[in-house]
DNA sequence: AAGAGGTTGGAGCG
DNA sequence: CGCTCCAACCTCTT
């Protein structure tokens, strides 16, 4: 096998433009570079191939606000911060480079912006970070026709995956990845991840400034039209212009200015403080080597993992600058004798590889953010699905409520984190003020929403995501949530994470539920994920009455939990998926009903007829164990 | 048709 | 900490 080279000693922009995009083209290029996923200046292959075109002779680094998009998502404060946080730091970093340059940060509809942009600036080439996801194709599709119609010049080049999600989904004939086998068989035809570009040296002057907008009342106006109008409140001063306050008008906007209240994250945004997470990761070989992100500890009160999940999501890190620097330092470390390094899937690489999967089968599949209409997504009748109107085919909105005020409640209860098990609510409470909670967390409270006991449908818990998340991704949440609901990607339904067995298995002290559900915070760690379980002294001296001071818990455990599994089994028995006939006509959903009611899975069983079933599987067992013995003695 | 493999379960045993 | 069993899912390989 081939030794590695170094990163260093191969820093060859990837991909490299091919002559042949710039042939003839001699007319001096003003440039427009827009940042959308990747708020950094290493590893950007679409950076790099905007400053490797000829004769620039102005170049703007832009940012667009869509207010329809701000508007729209004005709940996850922490993701909105480190959003912000990012673009300053990245504006910082144009700023030492070439003090004459920043981050040029717009506010107002892409197509609107780009389009008098180009005017104004007399633009010749826009060039992005190919994103393939649905809201940005549909989005990118209209800005390509809009400068078809203007003469510019678009230049889209893939960097945001290890490969590109497109181009796996092509040679999987158009379908999506369902498994990491077949994403990496896929890859292995399509050569080597692409080395990570050096970073620039220089970064071009922008224009002359005859964007000029001061004392400008028009600004915000486009052709006499307001263009912010319809979607500005009075909780907002952001979207009253194009850009921001007349002093500096192309600055980041601050939170108050977009109407939000400060976040309360401890998590700091910006390509910056992502290098210095990834230095710090690759400062220990041996930890890099035997990284298993399974056997991460998601009870740790300081991340047991990289914690470079939100710096990936915004692009202050690119993914083959972790590729890369993880097989060098893993290389060297095998060089000096270090032994038992851990393999895909559970290694870092293949934590990357997952969320390419993802991207792909997200890129292949419509409708993989729900159920209704969903191609890989198993039918299963959880409660609170969402609801469709059967004229237009468009989800309700407002959202009504359910008449299973049992699920609405519950799902209340795991939302605000007051379920009556603490370690669920510890979770939940931290990915709300946080905005990131560990893997296996998000899994133990995902299991417990969905197939483990509360039976409640993916697509609210994936909102829920959505909403805290800074490190939510269009691709890898909703896939995650198929996964851990035994929709799709994962199918062994009768594995169930205990609510106080798995917490336990790696802190039977419960540091994680002290610090977020403080309530708790003095009781004993016999009793810290079941407090219901302590006797009333206990939790006098405590000074927290279960059912007073903390909710007593939702639901029996072990009840729910096999009535899920019996229900699953039903549904599993149908194999429909989202775009089955029968489940956009509602019949699959009627047909479980009577299943379940002839099965027994249509409502929890009393303690006698439970104890009555645990007997008829012990008979059952001890059958199968002497027809086990009979078998045996009659191969010898 | 049968068997192996699948990132991340729990309980009980040594 | 690693083993087996539990009751049994899907997909891919042979």
């Amino acid at each position: 096998m081939a030794p590695q080279r170094s990163v260093k000693q191969e820093v060859k922009p990837t991909p490299t433009p091919t002559p042949a995009l710039f042939d003839g083209n001699t007319k001096p290029a003003r440039v427009v570079y827009w940042h959308r996923t990747d708020l950094r200046l290493t590893d950007s292959p679409a950076l790099s191939t905007a400053l490797s075109i000829p004769h620039i002779e102005a170049f703007w680094p832009i940012w667009c606000f869509d207010p329809e998009y701000v508007y729209k998502h004005r709940v996850g404060l922490n993701r909105w911060s480190f959003l912000l946080e990012s673009m300053k730091v990245i504006s910082e970093e144009y700023g030492k480079l070439n003090s004459k340059q920043r981050l040029w940060v717009f506010r107002g509809r892409p197509e609107l912006v780009l389009k008098k942009v180009w005017k104004e600036w007399g633009i010749t080439h826009l060039v992005y970070e190919k994103d393939s996801n649905a809201y940005s194709r549909i989005r990118d599709q209209r800005i390509r026709d809009l400068a078809s119609e203007c003469g510019v010049q678009i230049i889209e080049v893939h960097g945001r995956h290890l490969y590109d999600p497109a181009e796996v989904g092509k040679l999987n004939s158009n379908k999506p990845t369902m498994t990491l086998h077949q994403w990496q068989s896929i890859t292995n035809k399509m050569g080597p991840v692409g080395r990570p570009n050096q970073p620039p040296e220089r970064i071009p002057d922008p224009g002359d400034g005859h964007l000029g907008t001061e004392g400008d009342e028009d600004w915000g106006r486009y052709e006499g039209e307001d263009l912010n109008a319809h979607i500005r409140t009075e909780v907002d001063t952001c979207f009253e212009h194009l850009t921001g306050p007349l002093v500096d008008p192309f600055s980041v906007p601050t939170m108050s200015q977009l109407g939000f209240l400060p976040s309360t994250t401890t998590i700091r945004g910006g390509t910056v403080e992502a290098h210095r997470r990834l230095s710090l990761f690759l400062s220990n070989p041996t930890a890099v080597a035997t990284f298993s992100k399974p056997r991460s500890e998601p009870t740790s009160l300081e991340p047991s993992t990289t914690l470079l999940s939100p710096y990936i999501k915004f692009g202050c890190v690119g993914v083959r600058e972790i590729w890369w620097g993880c097989k060098e330092v893993i290389d060297t470390w095998r060089k000096k004798g270090g032994k038992g390094e851990t393999k895909e899937p559970e290694n870092m690489f293949g934590q990357l590889q997952f969320r390419d999967m993802y991207a792909c089968a997200e890129a292949c599949t419509p409708h993989f953010e729900r159920i209704r209409g969903n191609s890989v997504c198993r039918f299963i009748d959880w409660s609170l699905q969402n609801q469709y109107d059967p004229k237009s085919g468009q989800e309700i909105s407002p959202r009504p409520r359910s008449d299973n005020e049992e699920a609405e409640e519950r799902f209340e209860a795991w939302r605000e984190g007051r379920t009556g098990f603490p370690w669920i609510d510890a979770c939940m409470r931290q990915l709300k003020v946080e905005g990131w909670i560990h893997h296996l967390a998000r899994h133990s409270v995902a299991c417990f929403l969905t197939r483990g006991q509360c039976y409640i449908s993916w697509e609210r818990g994936m909102e829920v995501f959505d909403e805290w998340l800074i490190d939510w991704d269009p691709a890898s949440n909703p896939g995650n949530w198929m996964w851990l609901s035994c929709s799709a990607f994962f199918s062994q339904y009768f594995r169930v994470y205990g609510l106080v067995s798995w917490p336990q298995k790696t802190d039977k002290t419960g540091a994680l539920v002290r610090k977020y559900c403080p309530e708790l915070k003095d009781y004993p760690d016999k009793y810290i994920y079941a407090p219901h379980l302590a006797p009333i002294g206990v939790q006098q001296k405590a000074n927290c009455i279960i059912g007073e001071d903390y909710p007593l818990p939702m639901l029996d455990e072990q009840a729910c939990k096999n009535l899920c599994i019996a229900r699953i089994k039903n549904a599993y028995s149908l194999a429909l998926h989202g775009d089955a006939p029968e489940v956009l006509d509602g019949s699959a959903e009627e047909k479980l009903r009577v299943m379940h009611e002839e099965t027994g899975a249509d409502r929890e069983k009393s303690g006698a007829e439970r104890g009555e079933e645990e007997r008829e599987k012990r008979r059952k067992r001890s059958g199968n164990e002497s027809l086990d013995g009979f078998f045996k003695k009659q191969k010898v």
